[in-house]
DNA sequence: AGAAAGATTGTAACCGGTTACAACATATAG
DNA sequence: CTATATGTTGTAACCGGTTACAATCTTTCT
């Protein structure tokens, strides 16, 4: 059923019929009527990617993202879709499982696909990478870094103030070993933690020590569990690592030597016991704040980047 | 850049570019050349809304599932993506909350976009709403359940043999009562594992008991620990709730009196402490089978129904 | 009543590709 | 050296909508 064939039934032209679809001025309540009688009759559906063609505006955004399936990524969707749907626009997801080359060539596809818009969140963020995606001519918003380039289309975490603050914390409470389990080289925001880490620990004249995962899985965390030594804390760049360390440290019976914290807050993290201190970041609501902006930037509206609040949560796994 | 310039700049019709860019045979190799190097140089993408409309094949699949954010669903959407992202589609998501009305809107919008394909994950399985969706002429597989209607075109899990399972393994264990922590009225799933727990509870002549959930969150586990009474069993119709409810009674100091089970394995479900006895459910397999089948579908290649295999796992939360 | 202004509707071009068909060029056969 | 088959390229229609502009119909005013 196209709009020609409405047009038919309804005795007019297609234009009119599109003037109504679309509640242009100028159309008589008679035309009207008759034309959308015969649209509910027949249950009429545009066909949006004729639509779109001339319009230029597919109504849909690109979401391009490290991966799907961790939860904190599904978090983000949800929020994005959230505020899309409410604006009448529909999302792409794919994922780049952290090779740039397969993000650049997935924006390629969005582009090709003529998305109103992208929403990025970039594991590499490179100058070099942030060049590239900056010279493109698509309303963009990078979500969870704050590149210079784009920093005023960005919705980003405090990684490196949360980072001082988990330290921080450690510090108070006395510890003086304090190691940080590293997310694998190549994720920006584990470069960041990390720095953090670091600086925070010359700042209190102390030695850091830093154990790289392979993978971001609570298996990885629960390997690396062999490697502490006679620490006493442990800051761990991911929840999901955390505790992966913890259940290996249960299981070897010797969770009480350490004071274990992460960052994330994963939905779970408060339920197992020992829950787990860690800072909260409201990946839901990046997501809802990335969908605005990249709506924002689409209707030419100013947008401001953002940098989301954090909160350390303080739980058992840091209490003696 | 479209393609009329691009044929400008080789010194060629429309019509050759094209031919070139979808490798038809009948092009001479000077040709060929010629514009190859013209593509390469301006670095032309085409545009596939245009190619969409009179291909009338958009290469995007409809992925509309009850709710995103889920481990469950992201776990899901990932197996779907990676099979699609081999055959060079694109995934659109969507969600509806659990209304069927929305489900239904949903479903018109992915219609109006020109989807070549729709995944649906229904929570309403009733014949009535069965027919309405199999009355449509679009490609699409019915994922989570297996109803009468769409039968050939599902791909679902063994949850009432599964179900049996859970329950046989406490009955074998001695337990007498058994207690069922059941999801929310309105989930089909939610009906057939609680009708599946009263059926072999009634062969085994043992009375049932069912706590309802208001919503499948760990909270939700977790408040209704208060409600078990004198039960030596529980089995929760979902891991998140039982980890929950698992919470509640390490707080209470009650862990100890109860055996419990889930469904579901979520990955962190053998990460806590004590690790969750469960039933394997292969989410991300179910998301490649229904991607292919869609696609088997698209491509008017036969399809049979799959039904998952499941696994009991036997861990901590069941041994005393 | 007739002209001008305003409202309504239709016609046709266009969005950026694909493809049937015609036109032309080259190869093969007689 | 034509006649015919085959290969290559261009022209134009089409996919299903939107919209500028022209055409027609109403009003309104003198």
């Amino acid at each position: 059923m196209k709009m020609d064939d409405i047009a038919k039934l309804a005795g007019v032209s297609k234009a009119s019929v599109s003037r109504v679809l679309n509640d242009k001025p100028n159309v008589s309540k008679k035309l009207r009527d008759r034309v959308e009688q015969v649209l509910k009759d027949y249950d009429y559906q545009p066909n949006l990617i004729a639509q779109a063609l001339n319009t230029k505006k597919s109504k849909l955004i690109g979401v391009l993202l490290p991966a799907i399936g961790l939860d904190l990524f599904s978090d983000i969707v949800n929020g994005i879709s959230t505020v899309l749907q409410q604006h009448g626009y529909e999302l792409i997801l794919a994922d780049y499982s952290g090779s740039t080359e397969r993000a650049k060539k997935n924006i390629d596809i969005f582009r090709s696909k003529q998305v109103d818009g992208i929403i990025y969140f970039p594991t590499d963020s490179s100058d070099e990478h942030m060049v590239y995606i900056n010279q493109m001519k698509i309303p963009m918003v990078v979500l969870g870094h704050r590149p210079p380039l784009l920093e005023k289309k960005s919705v980003s975490f405090p990684d490196v103030a949360a980072t001082k603050e988990v330290v921080t914390y450690f510090l108070k409470k006395g510890c003086k070993k304090i190691t940080h389990v590293c997310m694998p080289k190549g994720h920006a925001v584990g470069k960041l933690r990390e720095a953090a880490y670091r600086e925070i620990l010359a700042e209190h004249g102390l030695e850091p020590r830093v154990i790289y995962v392979d993978d971001i899985s609570y298996e990885s965390g629960y390997k690396l569990g062999s490697k502490l030594m006679d620490e006493e804390a442990v800051f761990v760049a991911m929840d999901r690592m955390a505790i992966g360390m913890m259940r290996y440290l249960i299981e070897e019976n010797r969770l009480d030597d350490y004071l274990i914290a992460g960052i994330d807050n994963m939905e779970v993290s408060s339920m197992i016991s020992p829950s787990l201190t860690t800072i909260n970041f409201d990946y839901y609501h990046s997501g809802q704040l990335s969908g605005e902006m990249v709506l924002d930037i689409i209707n030419g509206r100013a947008v401001a980047s953002v940098v989301l609040p954090y909160e350390l949560l303080e739980r058992e796994s840091t209490r003696r």
